[in-house]
DNA sequence: CTGAAAGCGCTTACAG
DNA sequence: CTGAAAGCGCTTACAG
């Protein structure tokens, strides 16, 4: 009850007649303590309003009860230099301080820069600095297999984003290829013969395999459908001016997926433009739901990523493998299809 | 260069052929080093790529380099929940965590329910947990003068965001009445002669204080302009029952201040149904801008909070007392007037 | 200007 | 099942 400004293990153990090494047993749920000890020592707890120091229990154990996700810094900054708003960063927060709270760990949020070397010595002083109990790499870092070996080297588990390998860390990902099927066949049941797929970069690995998955569900579903792959290098502007083309013709696709908001947002100002009815003349879906999307007229479909489920998974697992030993391992979480109303409705849906 | 992979500062001793404390003295820029000892030791440390562990540094010294923010658990998790982003949280990191890093200190962020005995409790538990330096209480937080009780008994330093008291605390706001009266003149230069004031909760200080320089600026630049000031408690749903009434009078307002986004869209809503032109025939401007007012149509004018620039300041002053010694302050911090289509152009603007 | 000692609040082996 | 000892990597007085 009473809450003194500073009350140590010390002060516990005196409180309980125990010796404070039982009391960190107490705490840390180990075995070995006797019932009737065991309550003492919590009642003693509760009195004094004890709550262990995080520095010390680092310092004596090595353990630092803390996760480290780390993302992108420049990225970051002009995220929220813009002020547009950072979902990304949110739904990571999110994920990782409920999990981490759960475990009383906590989370540390860190931005690191994406080029390598910069990255390796930013990671590294941070390692040192804080000597976190695992770490969360997030896209470009997932894919830095430097910082993978120096995680390696010092022992530190290490989770990564939107990678699905699972040997070393834990990966997390969703089902792209899945996503990608679900949102093609939405165009499908809604009577679209005519489909194009406005990609990001060729060599962004889940934009491949999300255009793969949309060539084989079109295949495979409706052989007489038409399909075009556009390559809109995740620009606003350059997909304006595909699309300014594309959506001119006679045989111009009515249904299109885009891998992220901004050419989402450039097909509907296209089909703006040209007198274009969206969803009845043009359905979109977009990859990426950042929140402008519900603000768009009509608001977009999307493909909501599971991000802070997947924050939530890598946490969870680093904080096991941290107590319990292990490996890495793959997950794969489930991505929702948000309809919105830049496409039609299924019938009887 | 070589980063082993755990370098204590007795090895930098050890490699610059000096005892620890005085390794110590250069980390921490203490004087009384002679300067090519000094240099010996930072050369030991770039060689060695040594980085001091911060737990350690708390447990010997008793200055954690860590400064905590506070924001209210439930809204927080029903913003990240609803995933329709959260700018003024990552404001608060932008600000926050750029001023920390540059001073050698980390941010941490947290939840704390508003209710005042959780409050306290929770916050006493992560003070003795994490032992911060200082720590940041925004609104509801900032007003519960418990929790300030709490700080001052365990010495530990507090700020406050939008209070403008500075007695014990750090306090950082921005000016509501400059802001409330810039507002109202860009309605009053574009030609409006009919305004009102869409107020929210009554009892909350920033609305008074801006809806009293409201009437104030109407009084004092424009005597013979009508103006209301309607209470629609921060609610969509009430502000479009109260426009409904208003905005179908002949005499309705043809501008108007909101004191949040979601009140601001409850009058371009009623507008629209009623058939009435914004800018031209109804000019609307919030005090809240989250992302969603830059996808609105069209697109908000918005006073702009410094929430970055507060936190940051926050940082800095906590940084400096824990360093320096010395006590509260109150600062004010510059808003912006960002215009944009919900209002006329200024002439000659 | 520099160093030897003590201590921060815990945990981890190691005894009993 | 419980306790006495040593140590984690630093900093703070205190000597010299």
């Amino acid at each position: 009850m009473a809450s003194k400004s500073r009350v140590t293990i010390e002060d516990v153990a005196e409180v309980a007649r125990v010796s404070r090494q039982t009391v960190s047993r107490v705490i840390n749920r180990g075995p070995n303590v006797k019932p009737e000890v065991k309550e003492r020592v919590e009642q003693a707890i509760a009195e004094l309003g004890y709550v262990p120091n995080l520095s010390a229990r680092r310092m004596g154990g090595g353990k630092s009860f803390l996760i480290m996700a780390i993302n992108d810094r420049q990225r970051t900054l002009e995220n929220w230099e813009a002020g547009s708003g950072n979902d990304w960063v949110d739904q990571m927060l999110y994920g990782g301080m409920t999990e981490c709270e759960k475990h009383g760990y906590a989370l540390v949020f860190r931005l690191i820069d994406a080029e390598r070397d910069k990255a390796r010595k930013q990671l590294s002083d941070v390692l040192s600095s804080i000597m976190p109990d695992g770490v969360i790499l997030t896209p470009p870092h997932s894919a830095n297999d430097d910082l993978v070996e120096l995680l390696k080297e010092r022992g530190i588990a290490c989770a990564r984003v939107g990678k699905r390998d699972g040997g070393h860390c834990v990966d997390v990902a969703m089902h792209e290829e899945a996503a990608s099927a679900e949102a093609t066949r939405l165009l499908l049941e809604t009577g679209h013969r005519r489909l194009a797929y406005l990609a990001g970069a060729d060599g962004y690995g889940p934009s491949r395999r999300r255009v793969e998955a949309f060539r084989e569900t079109v295949s495979a579903e409706c052989a007489d459908c038409e399909m075009t792959v556009l390559d809109g290098q995740f620009s606003f502007e350059i997909a304006v001016d595909l699309l300014n083309d594309v959506l001119a013709r006679e045989d111009r696709p009515t249904g299109i997926i885009a891998d992220n908001d901004q050419m989402a947002f450039a097909a509907m100002h296209v089909a703006d433009r040209l007198g274009i009815q969206v969803p009845e003349a043009l359905s979109v879906i977009t990859f990426e739901d950042t929140p402008g999307v519900r603000f768009s007229v009509p608001p977009l479909t999307a493909i909501r990523q599971p991000t802070a489920a997947m924050i939530a998974k890598a946490c969870e697992k680093l904080i096991e493998i941290r107590r319990d030993g292990g490996t890495g391992d793959a997950f794969i979480l489930p991505h929702r299809l948000v309809e919105r109303d830049s496409t039609m409705r299924r019938p009887g849906g």
